[in-house]
DNA sequence: GTCCAGGGCCTAC
DNA sequence: GTAGGCCATGGA
């Protein structure tokens, strides 16, 4: 299995190229994307973080200042807006309490996921993506790709990560370009209602 | 008008 | 421990 998803990889890469995942300019606002994109299409996300950098409110400090009902009006285009505002400022607390901390991956995915409002997959791409941990992240995309080339389903999102990890040698890099990969086909291949 | 998107929490059983 | 409801915007 694990040359056959080294294969895939080699497909995905020569069909799409390098992404240089994650879409974001500093290591915060891979956390800013990360809880916006919840459930939410990318559009909508960038049109909140488009906001939020006008108003020159992309970074920690002014995260954490502003008033809620702003931040809400700010983040309102990436839906479920009353609770995303609440989120992002957990998260960015969390965040500049963990960003140098001395600890392992793990304690640090446990400190992630003690957070109300974050979960596994948002836990994992900040991991990954701001943090430089070893955790393949697993979303909706992943798990129809799984689906669809391996013919692999599990119930768990851990057990569908560990698959990944089991099978893929452990490289930050490896794993960053493969999730962005993944995505990158997601988008050409949506589910399609049989007809 | 209906369906869906790079989830996660809460509640009921 | 798990199925179902809820959160909400913008595009197809």
């Amino acid at each position: 299995m694990a040359k056959r998803l080294e294969h895939l990889y080699k497909r995905l890469l020569a069909a799409y190229g390098y992404q240089h995942w994650w879409p974001a300019e500093t290591p915060y606002e891979v956390v800013v994307g990360a809880v916006l994109t919840q459930n939410t299409n990318w559009k909508n996300v960038e049109r909140a973080i488009a906001n939020l950098r006008k108003e020159h409110a992309l970074s920690e400090k002014a995260i954490l200042k502003m008033d809620i009902r702003k931040l809400q009006k700010l983040v309102r285009p990436s839906g479920f807006y009353k609770q995303k505002a609440e989120r992002l400022k957990l998260a960015t607390r969390k965040w500049v309490e963990l960003k140098n901390a001395d600890l392992s991956a793990g304690q640090l995915r446990s400190e992630w996921l003690s957070v109300k409002g974050i979960g596994k997959e948002t836990a994992d791409s900040i991991l990954l993506y701001a943090m430089d941990r070893p955790f393949f992240v697993i979303d909706a995309y992943t798990r129809r790709f799984c689906k669809r080339h391996l013919k692999k389903e599990f119930r768990e999102y851990d057990d569908y990560r560990w698959f990944f990890e089991k099978n893929l040698p452990r490289n930050i890099e490896l794993y960053k370009e493969y999730h962005a990969l993944i995505v990158e086909w997601g988008k050409d291949f949506r589910p399609q209602k049989s007809s």
